[in-house]
RNA sequence: GCCUCCGUAGCUCAGGGGAUAGAGCGUCGGUUUCCGGUACCGAAGGCCAGAGGUUCGAAUCCUCUCGGGGGCACCA
């Protein structure tokens, strides 16, 4: 029995009694929580639903947590319902309701978590979006371990999702990155305004080693063709660095094209069309003061040339005609101006900004004693991140504290393989359960049993197996919960508890059996099989929750 | 000046308006015939920055103050 088919027996009774007349309601919540309280005293789970309709039920909060617990107690799998405190109910589950899981578990296998919440939602999910003038620095990570973490927990609840890079090739950064590599090519000084960094450098040997010709021919053309190479070379860096990262985007989209396509001016005619454009002093502006905006936005400048700001609302409107009702972009706080602005395009363009757009903003992240870059100059790069720290335990970090706090990622506990490493902990517990399944096959532990049983719930009595079982009900509602409020962290913190209630069950109760001293082995009895089962349950449900942040479950380590 | 995020144990941080505010590290003390001790169990440690307010009930919601991070372009 689970906490959500709890929710729900709640529910029933509240409508049972309701058509009883035991109570008068307008109408049964949606929503009935159901916890693990804090005290195992409390029973295994609680709900304080009668705290929160006493009010609108006209009666005190016990006397209606009477009614509740009185139709509960009938309920199957219930063994027991106390009233406590202000109205507090709190239930017992019998063992054998509570050990069902363990095979509900193991039958779902890669599937349980996953729920159906957001099911019909198509959403549009961009981030990192770094310009493609050099490589990916620490100031990306953070957005690329969140980003794709909540891409996995929206696909885990159901909704369709597409996940985008936006790559800023127009305008003028870019000729100053070809500039910059040009001036590479020919042994000369970084210009001004240009991009520093030995990676210029790298890139420009590459290319003299392919075409050697473009030494020393200052035009035009030989811009034009190193900018191409050059960025070419330069996005397929970036792609494999993420790539090392273990993230893949569904949709990489050039700002470029939307120049090309037209889709600025379709855009700007769009938003003429729903009345917020104004020429002014020569210029176009978005009356995007008319949402809220601090000041309107100039899209086309009195010299002609588009805006950064044009080409945002040409992207926007290309991811509302691409059929996203909802529009999630991962920001980094530096960005956090623009929310305003791309709130304001939305409501111009028609939509909802409440509705169809949401900015997420992430907090900056340092890192103790960090090495700067030799390939960037005064930077952090990504990829040598991933060599010094590894991309699991990465990942792991930046996705382990909500993405609005500060965080400072200290090296020497993600390199340590001690509980002060949360990755290392978890990581742990799988592998230990996966030996301890094995250990326990190798001893002849089989998971049907001769006579074709072999699990039996009601066995999964102990203290620490209720403990455990109890914490991998409550993994669906996390998943759900991390997913709606998009916040991973929720499953990191998860599978912590998790594995310290895996550990603390492993250390008392044993899977395979003991050997006496003389050497012979303890028969194999339907617990010992049992408990290989909650053992296969607690490997998937780590294995589960890693999955959701993109970080790997060693059997072996 | 305006906007925004943060302030919780010595440190790094969790905490969905509910019961006695939690975890890891650090400190002190325990646990081993046998599945990975890279683990487990226990203790000490708190005016949840401060002041008001809403509520039966606030670390949580609202207002203000203090302290810290970040942001304010016809740049990209």
């Amino acid at each position: 029995m689970t906490p959500e088919e709890l929710s729900s027996a709640v529910k029933t009774t509240l409508a049972e009694a309701v058509d009883a007349g035991e109570i008068a309601l307008d109408a049964i919540p949606d929503e009935v929580r159901v916890e693990r309280p804090k005290s195992r005293e409390h029973g295994d789970w609680a709900t304080n639903i009668a705290l929160q309709l006493a009010k609108q039920a006209k009666t005190n909060p016990r006397q209606l947590a009477e009614v509740i617990a009185a139709r509960l107690t009938e309920h199957q799998g219930v063994e027991a319902v106390e009233i406590a405190g202000p109205g507090f109910i709190n239930i017992t589950i019998d063992a054998a309701a509570a050990g069902q899981l363990a095979r509900t578990i193991v039958e779902a296998g890669d599937s349980y978590g996953h729920n159906q919440a957001l099911a019909g939602h198509t959403i549009n999910l961009e981030f990192v979006s770094a310009n493609p003038t050099g490589p990916l620095h620490m100031g990306h990570t953070r957005m690329a371990a969140l980003g794709d973490a909540i891409g996995r927990l929206l696909r885990a609840s159901g909704a369709s999702v597409t996940t985008e890079y936006y790559i800023n090739d127009a305008g003028n950064q870019m000729n100053k990155f070809a500039d910059s590599v040009v001036a590479a090519l020919n042994g000369e000084p970084t210009p001004e305004g240009g991009y520093p960094g030995e990676y210029i450098n790298d890139l420009a040997r590459q290319m003299a080693a392919q075409r050697p010709e473009l030494r020393k021919q200052p035009s035009e053309e030989t811009l034009s063709v190193v900018r191409e190479l050059a960025y070419r070379a330069q996005l397929a860096q970036i792609q494999q660095t993420l790539a090392a990262f273990h993230i893949e985007f569904d949709v990489y989209f050039s700002e470029r094209a939307l120049h090309e396509e037209g889709k600025i001016d379709a855009a700007i005619a769009t938003l003429r069309e729903q009345g917020h454009i104004e020429d002014r002093d020569g210029a176009v502006f978005l009356r995007t003061t008319d949402f809220g905006d601090d000041k309107d936005r100039v899209l086309i400048k009195a010299d002609g040339e588009p805006t950064y700001f044009a080409a945002d609302a040409a992207y926007y409107l290309s991811k509302r005609e691409r059929g996203f009702e909802a529009k999630i972009y991962l920001l980094g706080a530096d960005h956090h101006g623009y929310i305003g602005r791309l709130k304001a395009i939305a409501a111009c363009a028609g939509d909802d900004p409440e509705k169809n757009i949401e900015v997420l903003i992430g907090q900056l992240i340092s890192v103790k004693g960090a090495r700067l870059s030799k390939r960037a100059g005064n930077v952090i790069l990504l990829e040598d991140l991933i060599e010094w720290l590894g991309t699991d335990a990465l990942r792991y970090t930046l996705a382990r504290s909500p993405a609005d706090s500060p965080l400072d990622v200290d090296p020497e506990v993600l390199q340590s393989k001690t509980n002060d490493n949360p990755v290392f902990y978890v990581q742990y517990a799988h592998a230990r359960a996966c030996n301890a399944a094995r250990n326990a096959e190798a001893q002849g532990v089989d998971r049907t049993g001769p006579d074709g049983g072999g699990f039996d719930a009601a066995l999964l009595t102990h203290a620490r197996e209720e403990e455990l079982l109890a914490h991998l009900a409550t993994f669906p509602n996390t998943v759900a919960r991390a997913a709606e409020l998009r916040e991973p962290h929720r499953v990191a913190r998860y599978l912590e508890d998790l594995a310290s209630a895996y550990h603390a069950w492993y250390a008392k109760c044993r899977i395979a059996p003991s050997v006496h001293e003389d050497g012979t082995m303890e028969p194999v009895t339907d617990l010992h099989r049992t408990r290989l089962w909650l053992n296969d349950a607690a490997v998937q449900v780590l294995r589960n929750g890693l999955a959701l942040l993109g970080v790997s479950a060693p059997e072996k380590m």
